[in-house]
DNA sequence: TCGTTCACG
DNA sequence: ACGTACGTGAACGAG
């Protein structure tokens, strides 16, 4: 740790002196964890390799400000574990562009993903440094992590105010902050053989490291929040919920988030409950209370019974809640001093190469535009939508090689419906709309796995009539059930990993090997959506660019430009995979959000 | 921390 | 031999 100007020098002369013997690891430690909060703050900035690391106390400022920041500039490579937030950490604090920065990175925690993608709940590593560390570079590597959860406990800190509050000097943080860009050092060697013994190739490397930076460019960017909308919004249900809450307490049911007591009360009430959760309790969900409320799917009355007023008081208080405190709320806790919400974009979280989104982004209704509407266009900007059609689908006719889907999605044109078209090579040009609902959901049985009582509860048709569309759409698509076998065979044959067409490695459970055709499918989407959006940024879309879902890119552009823009959008979304045409389509919305959803701003 | 629930694609 | 819907993030209650 440089005390003086001439420890500084010192730590210069080390610098020129390891950068050209390979990378340097970089990491920083910061007061929390949203780079984007009014008070965040930069404390220090650690550099290192194998052997030695150099704590830079940023947070002091003067000569440790510019030599921190200064070699940053001059470290040429750089390894990062998790680079995305010491990224945006020194592009916000230390004037650094990631721009900049990112063409020099590699990040170990995305070269670890594509070793095993696991989490630890699923029986994997998992991507944190410590566990990773413990693994490839020596069992015995501390927590530094919970080592300084500790150690913030003793000096009468919380792990939430600790960062903040832990002194500068203190010894524990300044070893731990160092220690991490060692471990860092190490990981990279390990895990670049790995990644060779098991054939990824440099080419998905340097995909995942682009992707990597495009998302974390929208994070800075962030969305513009609609605060006189979202803060009456968010009191306005917080009042609906407790209004609903005091209904339910008429009943004996003070907390309507317990099960316990909801079942307690119905069962009182002369309800017979029948499901039961995994651990064994009475299930209360929807689906559960739904009926009981005499409510179908869509909330609407059936008139199949007297409504009973606890369950429809359950549902309407839990909905009203989670609406208004996990996003309207959530929403207004979470802005910058611009207004502006910057959800974590993590490009490779799930085990089958999916993003995931914080905050609530990925989730909210879309049944109702009133969440949605609280998200805004820039100003003199409108939403722009553009999604694929049907692409998991599509995925699957292309992977498994389907004849008839091929033909569908070749000769079907822009508006093609594979379902209606399952619909009517399996009962002929009088197929109905229920006959299209009926292999929409044995088509989606076939690639998520659903069994035949799974399938009838979701479309709410007969286990007989699921069971007689199930064996049809096995007739008319043979090669799906062929291509799933062969998949667990391959993956069998590979150490239970099924490599997708891309060279991602997709571990399989022993105990549920059918999940891969679900895999193949949902990586290989994620990964047509991630080629648009490198094709996106290439066409200068990126400025645009706001939210990744899965199958859709929000976007927020200049209303004269919105049409240009938007079929700019449908053309880098627009491509061929196996002969399959990969559809996209725009939809050009007002200022919110919610205008794609029927609200009218 | 774990289990449950609920929002999405 | 058979059959299993897949993947997330966030909040709350219970222990």
């Amino acid at each position: 740790m440089p005390e003086t100007t001439e420890d500084l020098n010192e730590f210069w002369r080390w610098l020129y002196e390891a950068r050209e013997r390979g990378p340097i690891a970089l990491d920083t430690e910061t007061t929390g964890l949203n780079v984007f909060n009014p008070s965040f703050r930069l404390r220090t900035v650690q550099f290192g390799d194998q052997r030695d690391a150099w704590v830079i106390q940023y947070e002091r400022g003067g000569y440790f400000e510019s030599y921190a920041r200064e070699a940053v500039q001059r470290t040429q490579r750089v390894l990062i574990h998790n680079a995305a937030y010491d990224w945006l950490v020194l592009d916000r604090c230390a004037g650094i562009p990631l721009e900049d920065l990112a063409p020099w990175t590699t990040d170990t925690r995305t070269l670890a993903a594509l070793c095993d993608p696991r989490q630890p709940s699923e029986g994997g590593i998992g991507t944190a440094l410590k566990p990773l560390s413990a693994r490839w570079v020596d069992p015995a590597a501390p927590d530094t992590q919970s080592g300084l959860t500790a150690v913030f406990r003793s000096l009468g800190l919380t792990k939430e105010t600790g960062w903040a509050g832990i002194p500068l000097d203190h010894p524990t943080y300044l070893l731990y902050a160092g220690l991490d860009v060692i471990l860092t050092a190490r990981l990279f060697p390990a895990l670049r053989r790995e990644l060779a013994r098991l054939g990824v190739r440099n080419e998905l490397v340097a995909y995942e490291h682009e992707l990597a930076r495009i998302c974390a460019v929208m994070q800075r960017r962030g969305l513009l929040v609609d605060q006189d909308y979202a803060g009456p919004l968010a009191r306005r249900l917080a009042a609906e919920a407790e209004r609903y809450r005091a209904v339910a307490a008429r009943y004996g049911v003070i907390k309507v988030g317990s099960g316990d007591q909801v079942a307690a009360a119905l069962v009182g009430m002369g309800e017979t409950l029948t499901e039961r959760t995994d651990a064994g309790a009475l299930k209360t969900d929807k689906a559960v209370l739904l009926p009981l409320a005499d409510l179908d799917r869509d909330w609407q009355r059936i008139g199949a019974r007297e409504p009973n007023r606890l369950a429809d008081a359950v549902l309407r208080a839990k909905r009203a809640a989670k609406w208004g405190e996990t996003y309207a709320a959530g929403f207004m806790n979470k802005l910058d001093d611009a207004g502006r919400i910057h959800p974590v974009i993590t490009p490779l979280a799930a085990r089958t190469g999916r993003m995931s989104v914080t905050d609530g982004l990925h989730q909210l209704p879309s049944s109702d535009h009133i969440v949605r509407r609280a998200i805004l266009a820039e100003p003199g900007h409108v939403k722009i939508s553009t999604d694929f059609q049907a692409i998991e689908m599509r995925v699957l006719a292309a992977l498994a090689d389907v004849r008839r889907m091929k033909e569908g999605f070749t000769r079907g044109g822009d508006a093609f419906d594979i379902h209606m078209y399952t619909a009517k090579l399996i009962r002929g040009e009088g197929a109905t709309k229920r006959d299209r609902k009926l292999f929409k959901g044995a088509g989606f049985g076939k690639v998520y796995g659903g069994g035949i009582t799974t399938l009838a509860r979701q479309t709410g048709a007969s286990e007989a009539e699921i069971s007689q569309a199930v064996t049809a759409y096995d007739r008319v698509f043979p090669e799906i059930k062929r291509a799933g076998k062969r998949w667990q065979r391959q993956a069998f044959q590979n150490g239970m990993v099924f490599v997708s067409a891309t060279g991602r490695r997709l571990p399989l459970d022993r105990d549920r090997t059918y999940a891969v055709t679900n895999y193949a499918c949902q990586s290989a989407a994620r990964d047509v959506l991630g080629q648009a959006m490198i094709e996106m940024e290439g066409a200068g879309l990126l400025e645009y660019m706001r939210l990744p879902i899965h199958d859709e890119i929000l976007a927020s552009a200049p209303r004269e430009d919105a049409a240009d823009v938007a079929r700019e959008f449908e053309r880098c979304m627009t491509m061929s995979l196996y002969g399959v045409p990969i559809v996209a389509e725009a939809e050009i919305g007002g200022r919110s959000w919610g205008s794609l959803y029927g609200a009218d701003y």
